[in-house]
DNA sequence: GCAAAGAATCTCGACATCAAGAATCTTGAC
DNA sequence: GTCAAGATTCTTGATGTCGAGATTCTTTGC
């Protein structure tokens, strides 16, 4: 019944916690989160702002000002689309590979400490009754 | 592995379905989240700021915004502490009695939906694996 | 080829939230 | 009783996000 507002509850904690998480890599989540989605991509670790505000959930003036953060950070850079001029391509610099990959080990240690309540069965079945409810909304 | 950022996403879809889900009733997910904490409270209705600060998980200062919003909608009510005069009491209008409950049943509706997908066992089996992770965050 | 429609990104103003501090009142120690 | 420490709420400035529109370029239809 009040399942679902336990989601929305939990997933506050969470964000907190990965804030505390990736305070030692001088990260935000929000720009964890643009990394994670270059770093998931696979080489050459590059996408389109629009391929990326798809991946994050976000407009496309968030997506601006983020990228405007990581560049200014120099974990990305902007390169212009050779196939059009009006696109261009977001990639992660030597530095950006180096942070999200050490903010990922952070990560995986501090929810594998979570996780460490749950049996590997309730581990599946939770996530498989995500991918259900995730499910109505893709698309 | 990618279980916990799945709780996140999913959080993020539940939150704008119920921003929709509660436009029919004027109210924003923020808003709803300080009534139906008052609901909760059982009558007469009341609670202090700070004691809703704790139920809904933001800062004084948000809380304070956030009556100030519903006042001026007229769906609460700000009363003198009679027991300590540093302190005020919020208090469900009768018509925020009125908008939390019709904003309820629109919102049960809208999740017993996305819930159908889900057989009774995986239901309770995804309750009690909610409830195992957020028992660290509980104090 | 040209014009109109569409796509991709960025700009701008409004707004909700947070964090830190101010103001007011209460409580406990001496 | 008085004063310091704590509690409660509100104020203020900064920030990240959204939504709508502007800009630039591409594609489609004729």
């Amino acid at each position: 019944m009040h399942v679902l507002s336990r989601v929305t509850r939990l997933a506050l904690h969470l964000d907190r916690a990965r804030k505390e998480a990736f305070a030692d890599h001088d990260l935000e989540p929000s720009e964890f989160d643009v990394l994670s989605a270059l770093r998931r991509s696979g080489e050459p670790y590059q996408l389109s702002p629009g391929a990326l505000v798809q991946e994050t959930l976000v407009t496309s003036g968030t997506m601006t000002n983020r990228v405007d953060r990581l560049v200014s950070k120099g974990l990305v850079e902007r390169l212009p689309d050779p196939a059009d001029r009006r696109g261009i391509q977001v990639k992660l610099s030597r530095s950006g590979l180096a942070a999200v990959d050490g903010a990922l080990d952070a990560l995986l240690a501090h929810e594998t400490d979570l996780l460490a309540g749950l049996s590997a069965e309730e581990a599946t079945s939770l996530a498989d009754a995500l991918r259900t409810l995730s499910h109505p909304f893709d698309r």
